[in-house]
RNA sequence: GACCCCGUAGCUCAACUGGAUAGAGCAACAGCCUUCUAAGCUGUAGGUUCCGCGUUCGAUUCGCGGCGGGGUCACCA
C-alpha cells in the first residue's frame, strides 16, 4: 500500500518539477480523524520547491489520479499534511489476507538472509538469577523473537566464565558450609556468598558423600558441584520463562584456542598495548577513551576486558550480520573499550548493537530490596515467577522501554494480578475463543468465508484498522529493538476488540453478518495470538 | 569531579524517532450484566512535558546551560 502511494506521489512531484524531493514517508496519524495514513512530504519539499507547503500539497494531491479501489480520499490538512483515507474494501481485503496467513501473519522478510547473534543473560554461575537478570533475559529473548519474525536467522548465546576469583570464593563458600554441617564450624567471611543456596549445595554433598570431602580443597569437588548445581538452576529458571539458548560460550575457550593471546599481540602491533607498574595496559585514551585500562594484572591474570575483546572478535569472525549485546546498566562502562578495540583492528562495528537496560527496583512491602548476588537479601527470579507467574513476569519486564528504570512492586503485582494489563490482553483472546466455540455449538462453520462488505460500523472499522497495522508494528519494533511498543499496540488492539464486542453481537440470526463478524473475530484472534507469541506469553482459550 | 540513563496526570510509564488537540494502566468519582466470558464497556476529573536559552513552518523529542534522581568510573566480573 505504501509503495503504491509512494510511486503516485513521486510521479506527481516530478510532474511539478521538484526533482530533489526526498522520498515520501508515511505514518499513521495520531488522531484517527486525520485519516488512515499521512505524509509530510509537502512540508519537507517546500524549501526545494520554494513554495508554501500548503500550495505544494494541493498540487501534489491534484497530480495524483483520482480515488481508486483502495484509496478513498486524499486531502490537504493543517500546515501541509497530505492525509489519505482507505476504502472499506481495502480493509476487507486485509481481513482475508490475515485469515489466509494465519500463524504467519505479521512475519516479514526484511531480515531474510541476515544472521543475527543475540548475547544476553551471560551471568556467571555463582548464584541464582536475580530479578535484574530477568529483565535482560526476557528482553534479549523477545528481541530474538522479533528478529526471527522479521526473517533473521537468530543465535541466542550465553557467555560465561567459570574460572577465576569469584568461582574460587564460591567453591570455598560451599566448603565452609559443608564443614559447618560436619560440626566443625569456622568463621564465614563477609565477602563470601551468603545465600541459602550455598547451604543447600553443601547439604546435598553431605547427603551424598558423608564426610568424605572433609579435607577436600575448595577448588575441586566443591567448586565443580556448585557450578553444576547453579547452572542447572539457572537453566531451569530461564526455561520457566520460555528461554533457551543455542550456544553456551565458555570464556575458557578463548584462552585454550589462543584467541586471548592473539588479540593482545594484534593490539600490541598497533601500539595500543604497553607495560607499566607491572601490569599490561590498553591505550584506550588513544581511541577516544577517557583513560587507559589494565588488561593484564600484575598477577598475570587478564581482566575481563581482554577476553571480552577476543570474544567480540570471534563473533565478528563468525560472520553474523547483526551482533547484539544485551547488558545491564552496571556494565555500561565495559563496552566502549571493546568497540574501540574492534574498530582499531579494522572490524566493522556498525553491525554491533549494544542494548543497555536500566535497573529494576524491586519493592516488597514498600521497601526497596537491593540486588546483590553475594548478599542474602535479594529476590531471585525464580521467586518472582512463583509469585506472579511467567506471563506476568515477561509482560511487566517488556512493558517499559529499557532506558527507564523499572519499578517492580511485588505486592502490587500480586494483589492486582486480576487487574493486570497482561490479563486484559489474554482476556480478549479467551473471549474470542469462547465466541468461536459458541458459534460452533450453534452449527456455524467458524472457518467459513463470508461477504465482508457488511463490516462498516465505526467499531468494526477501528478494529480492522488496528489489525492491519500489525506487520508494520512488528517490523518497526524489530528495527528499533523495542518490544514495549508491541505491547502498547496489542493493548490497543485488545481494547478495540472489547469495544467492538460491547457494541455488536457476533452470533445472530443474520447469517451474512454472523459470518463476516466471525472472520473479524478470528482475524483478531490471530493477531493477538501472534503478538503474544512474540512476547513469549500464553494466549489462553479459556480464563 | 568525568561519563551514561532518566525527569511527562496523585503513582507507574507511553508518545510510531521532529508533526496536527501529549496518551494508557493503576488510584478517585458516576453509570452499564435476563443476551457469544463484567478479568469487560461508557463517562467525569486529573498537565507550565523539571527550569532557561537556542535551532525551524513546528520541540516532550534535537543542541547548549542549569536543577533533581539513578548508574558507572578497581590490577572485581
Amino acid at each position: 500500500m505504501k509503495d503504491h502511494l509512494r510511486k503516485k506521489i513521486a510521479r506527481a512531484l516530478e510532474a511539478l518539477g521538484v526533482p530533489e524531493a526526498p522520498v515520501p514517508s508515511f505514518e499513521k496519524p495520531r488522531d484517527p480523524s486525520h485519516g488512515d495514513l499521512t505524509t509530510n512530504i509537502a512540508m519537507l519539499a517546500a524549501k526545494a520547491a520554494r513554495r508554501p507547503p500548503r500550495d505544494l500539497a494541493r498540487d501534489i494531491v491534484a497530480g495524483i489520479s483520482g480515488p481508486d479501489a483502495l484509496v478513498a480520499s486524499v486531502e490537504v490538512a493543517g500546515p501541509g499534511f497530505i492525509n489519505i483515507r482507505f476504502t472499506e474494501a481495502y480493509y476487507h481485503g486485509v481481513m482475508r489476507s490475515i485469515l489466509e496467513s494465519g500463524d504467519s501473519y505479521g512475519r516479514g522478510t526484511s531480515g531474510a538472509g541476515v544472521t543475527a547473534q543475540v548475547e544476553f543473560v551471560s551471568a556467571n554461575p555463582t548464584g541464582p538469577l536475580t530479578v535484574g537478570h530477568g529483565r535482560g533475559a526476557v528482553f534479549g529473548d523477545t528481541v530474538s523473537r522479533l528478529l526471527e519474525w522479521t526473517g533473521h536467522a537468530v543465535t541466542r548465546e550465553y557467555y560465561f566464565n567459570n574460572a577465576g576469583r569469584q568461582m574460587r570464593i564460591l567453591g570455598d563458600s560451599v566448603r565452609l558450609r559443608y564443614l559447618e554441617l560436619l560440626g566443625s564450624a569456622s568463621p564465614f567471611p563477609d565477602d563470601y556468598y551468603q545465600g541459602e543456596y550455598i547451604r543447600e549445595i553443601a547439604s546435598r554433598l553431605r547427603n551424598e558423600r558423608g564426610d568424605a570431602l572433609a579435607s577436600e580443597p575448595a577448588e575441586g569437588e566443591f567448586r565443580r558441584r556448585a557450578e553444576a548445581d547453579i547452572f542447572t538452576e539457572i537453566r531451569g529458571t530461564l526455561g520457566r520463562l520460555g528461554i533457551a539458548f543455542d550456544v553456551y560460550y565458555n570464556e575458557n575457550t578463548l584462552y585454550e584456542s589462543g584467541k586471548v593471546e592473539e588479540i593482545l599481540s594484534d593490539l600490541r602491533k598497533l601500539d595500543l598495548i604497553y607495560e607499566q607498574d607491572g601490569a599490561t595496559w590498553f591505550r584506550a585514551s588513544a581511541l577516544g577513551g577517557d583513560k587507559d585500562k589494565v588488561v593484564v594484572k600484575g598477577t598475570g591474570e587478564p581482566t575481563y576486558r581482554l577476553p571480552d575483546m577476543a570474544y567480540h572478535r570471534e563473533k565478528i569472525r563468525r560472520g553474523y550480520g547483526l551482533i547484539i549485546d544485551v547488558l545491564g546498566a552496571d556494565h555500561v562502562a565495559t563496552y566502549p573499550d571493546v568497540i574501540a578495540a574492534m574498530k582499531a583492528l579494522g572490524h566493522d562495528t556498525d553491525r554491533i548493537k549494544v542494548l543497555i537496560h536500566q535497573f529494576v527496583t524491586v519493592v516488597r512491602e514498600g521497601e526497596v530490596v537491593k540486588m546483590s548476588t553475594r548478599k542474602a537479601n535479594y529476590i531471585t527470579l525464580d521467586e518472582l515467577i512463583d509469585e506472579v507467574g511467567p506471563d506476568v513476569v515477561r509482560y511487566f519486564f517488556l512493558m517499559r522501554g529499557i532506558g527507564s528504570h523499572l519499578n517492580f512492586d511485588l505486592k502490587l503485582a500480586k494483589e492486582q494480578s486480576e487487574a493486570n494489563p497482561v490479563f486484559y490482553l489474554q482476556y480478549a483472546h479467551a473471549r474470542i475463543a469462547s465466541i468461536i466455540r459458541h458459534a460452533a455449538s450453534m452449527g456455524i462453520d467458524p472457518a467459513g468465508e463470508g461477504d465482508l462488505s457488511v463490516l462498516s460500523s465505526p467499531e468494526e472499522m477501528d478494529l480492522m484498522k488496528a489489525l492491519s497495522g500489525f506487520p508494520d508494528m512488528v517490523e518497526s519494533c524489530a528495527r528499533a529493538f523495542e518490544p514495549h511498543r508491541l505491547i502498547e499496540y496489542l493493548h490497543e488492539t485488545a481494547g478495540a476488540f472489547h469495544r467492538f464486542y460491547h457494541a455488536h453481537r457476533v452470533v445472530t440470526d443474520d447469517g451474512t453478518m454472523t459470518a463476516a463478524r466471525i472472520v473479524l473475530a478470528r482475524g483478531t484472534m490471530i493477531v493477538l495470538k501472534n503478538g503474544c507469541s512474540i512476547l513469549g506469553i500464553s494466549a489462553p482459550e479459556k480464563m
